[in-house]
DNA sequence: TGATTTGCATACCAATCGGTATGTATGGCA
DNA sequence: TGCCATACATACCGATTGGTATGCAAATCA
């Protein structure tokens, strides 16, 4: 299991959890169950990737049964825009994306973003790489219905870097001839490379040593050099 | 069917076919149902991945038969190997390893090789991204047999090119103060990540955009900047 | 209070999975 | 010529896959 994450990700629903509950929705007291299968979902999604990744396993983890499963999600495929949509993906919000809004001096952001990655990531987070990344590189190719949802993610993500960029290119605190497009869409891949780079050589000391080496080029956008 | 890479492939096999037919190697003729299987299982394994990939399938289109197969490998994990080392790692070092050995002056090779790589790269290529990195990221956190052969061809990758960039910096091609080690490792990681990124959004422009980005950045590595 | 919907649980399904056991045609070698 | 290994082909195997059909207690609604 991966704590961090994970328990980011129970975080998460527990928060939505409690607003349902306050909002008196009525389906709350089903939440747990389908909450409870999407994490087990996450994780098996997470560790097997979606194709390989086991109903039968993420039942068993849970002490649900097919019945439960196949009450809260039409299908398999159902279940894994749940999880995309739900989990992986707010939370990729929450860490890559909010912080970047409303940013008039991005370079700073972006370097804490980058050294807030590197301290609390723990070994199976680097084991087990980007959620996000992991089922795009996967499904990309053979489900345009996957491919479009976390498409749009990235998109989303390179556009806030890129409009932080533009922020702070009119306050002074980014040199003005960056191209702040192609820039921002690189140092998205750059980002996924690197996370990649560390799970492919299962070392916290690739992730570092690439995430310096970015911070270095992040650092020569600042206008006094 | 990806046509520019499979047709570097079947040229690649053919080279070694021919190998072994003027070497008066006994297995000659064994070989084109054992090469048809793994350019097979190659085009399997590059669509569906390794998990996913059927060995019915591949089977259905050599039109050879189980016997065939479990006559050549020993099993599905055996046949994967050979696949990665036969075929995607022997590529992989023609198209971006060989070019950077001996090279004393790497900005323009490195530069040559981006943009070789853009300029044949077609939208199957873009689709189905970088056959290497694709194993990686599917195989690293749950087989570590799969995993010490893909990082020891990245291992080998960014060697090339710090050795390279080392030579750079000897022969004053390259700016004394970079760090090779850690550029190097970034530059593999961006490498990957644009081609993900690519992958991701199925848009070559993504590919071009990335690259002359990334391109900027060698750039920068020449002592006269 | 009776009727209906919700939220599961159990049992079962065909299809597919990787793998094996056996049969056999063929070609080189003694 | 007989023998034996090579190179497959065919048939079959248990396990697992995603998915369905039915049953039923509890909650909700009329």
């Amino acid at each position: 299991m991966n704590k961090s994450f994970l328990d980011q990700s129970t975080k998460k629903l527990r928060h939505l959890w409690d607003c349902r509950l306050c909002n008196n929705n009525p389906e709350s007291d089903t939440l747990e169950t389908r909450e409870k299968i999407m994490i087990a979902a996450f994780e098996e999604i997470y560790e097997h990737g979606y194709q390989a990744a086991s109903l039968s396993n993420i039942l068993k983890n849970t002490g649900a049964t097919k019945g439960a499963l196949y009450h809260h999600f039409k299908n398999k495929k159902e279940l894994g825009y749940a999880v995309i949509d739900e989990l992986i993906c707010t939370h990729h919000i929450d860490i890559w994306i909010t912080p970047l809004v409303d940013v008039d001096d991005p370079i700073p952001v972006l370097r804490d973003l980058l050294l807030n990655y590197a301290a609390t990531t723990t070994p199976e987070d680097i084991r087990r790489g980007c959620p996000l990344n992991n089922l795009s590189q996967e499904m990309s190719p053979i489900d345009n219905d996957f491919r479009e949802r976390i498409s749009q993610m990235y998109i989303d993500w390179q556009s806030a870097m890129e409009k932080a960029l533009e922020r702070g290119k009119l306050t002074g605190n980014v040199k003005p001839k960056v191209d702040s497009k192609a820039l921002s869409l690189l140092f998205v891949a750059t980002i996924e490379g690197c996370i990649g780079m560390a799970k492919t050589t299962q070392s916290k000391d690739t992730l570092t040593c690439c995430g310096q080496a970015l911070l270095t080029q992040i650092e020569t956008l600042r206008p006094n050099t």
